[in-house]
DNA sequence: CGCGGATTTGAATAGTATCAATACAGGTGG
DNA sequence: CCACCTGTATTGATACTATTCAAATCCGCG
């Protein structure tokens, strides 16, 4: 089952606090790269006033990746966290023979990196074109030190990754393949399209960010049994398939009831 | 493969803050109830000074629980927090037809309770006898707000429970029914005995928290498929196995080469 | 010692993986 | 604009792992 979106609810939680009206009044003085920046104000930085956001600024750096290059690898010094902007990236675990997991899907404006570990436990992979807005590790971490705001931003983060997490681990121990492949397009209809899951009746459509072989490490599957269990739905009429990327869910409650 | 385990370098982390000699010399005015109390010094009550402790104590109670009870139900408001004295608790997620998976093992010093989540998505009981130290919701939250280093700690803790649920997922989602079940018993002695992971070459032996159900969830197997891996563990001569719990592990890395 | 729950063992079955071949989509260059 | 080409996805036949159902055994405990 999908998981509640935390992030609104951190979000009102953080805007309460009284020294936030004062950085409305400065919304002007943020830096010019920051200033139509959607993470400004959902990810990590939306922590900071502009005073803060200029210094901040000063150390970040826009980048530009492709789809399928490796951000992080496993056991690889971290050099740097990065804000996502635009795209998703999957994070995987590798067995020593090659078997894959993926464990999460980062999207904006999730922050990228494992805060206070010395290497990464994980390898991040772009799945689309992402920019990101990196910043170096040591800039980070002593803003980190220093900012128990900022921690708590990722603090929050990391509670909705803890608890995405659990989600995966029922769907990916305790479902059959009919029902993963069923609460997989459920979970990128409602997290990568969230107005969707508030249209109950309507149909809904949007683009896989993921191939069949990234599927099939998300649920613990083969490519092949990912690909009968779409067959499957498609034509028991509960989505259809365009250009095999493309999907249109005609009634989310059918596709829910075959979720587990 | 097992985690590192981060508890070690998080304690190092914050016995390195410049406050933390002045907490020791006043240890002597620490409250008679924590002052013996192993997690007062791995636990999150370890960033406390005596005067804070005094002050946190004031609002905690300790509880007994037995084996098999529910601390906090599935969709249950939480109006509590504890941390763990002694013994084991499981958490785990249940779909609407009962089946079941283990999300995570929690043992002391660990928070209980999902910190700023209204109410639980989860259920957590009792493996065995357990010893917890509670604090009213309220007051703790309020405590969370006030003190950065506090919740530091349970940034840190969250952070670990983050790798763990990852690590499970690649174990849950691509290993085989052996490696399992491999995984599982090295998990334990790693974990819940973590001596015994520094002794290599040596026969490690310890009791399984867990009955064969509880691992089956864990796994996503089930009992009679765990209950056949070990047998065959036992027949390999890779364990030996006396009364059902006990477990003797004649060498660590025989055991590990099964974990895939 | 005997009871009840937990565990082990066995045989048959179902579900998913594997191996192999075909079809399709999307991009490239003529 | 179309034909080609490559990587991706689908489909089919078979093998195998883990589940299911059933029965026997073991363990802890009163």
């Amino acid at each position: 089952m999908p998981v509640v979106d935390t992030r609104q609810s951190a979000g009102e939680k953080l805007n309460a606090r009284p020294d936030d009206q004062r950085k409305d009044i400065h919304n002007s003085d943020v830096p010019l790269l920051c200033r139509s920046c959607e993470a400004r104000h959902r990810g990590i930085c939306g922590v900071f006033n502009a005073e803060e956001l200029t210094e901040f600024a000063r150390h970040t750096r826009r980048v530009n990746h492709a789809s399928g290059e490796e951000l992080i690898g496993e056991a690889a010094g971290i050099d740097s966290y990065a804000t996502i902007l635009r795209g998703v990236v999957k994070l995987t675990k590798t067995l020593k023979d090659g078997r894959q997991q993926v464990v999460g899907l980062q999207l904006a404006p999730d922050l990228l990196g494992r805060v206070f570990g010395e290497e990464s436990r994980l390898t991040a992979e772009t799945v689309t074109d992402v920019e990101l807005c990196k910043i170096p590790r040591k800039t980070f971490e002593s803003m980190l030190a220093a900012d128990s705001d900022l921690e708590h931003r990722v603090l929050l983060q990391t509670l909705r990754e803890l608890d995405e997490a659990r989600d995966w681990m029922v769907t990916v121990g305790r479902k059959t393949a009919p029902e993963k492949v069923a609460s997989f397009i459920c979970f990128i209809a409602t997290h990568f399209h969230p107005t969707a899951a508030l249209a109950p009746g309507k149909s809904v459509s949007f683009d896989l960010p993921l191939t069949r072989a990234d599927i099939a490490d998300f649920l613990g599957l083969t490519i092949e049994t990912v690909s009968r269990q779409f067959t499957r739905l498609r034509t028991d009429g509960v989505i259809s398939i365009a250009g095999n990327r493309h999907i249109e869910v005609a009634d989310l409650e059918r596709l829910r009831a075959r979720c587990g």
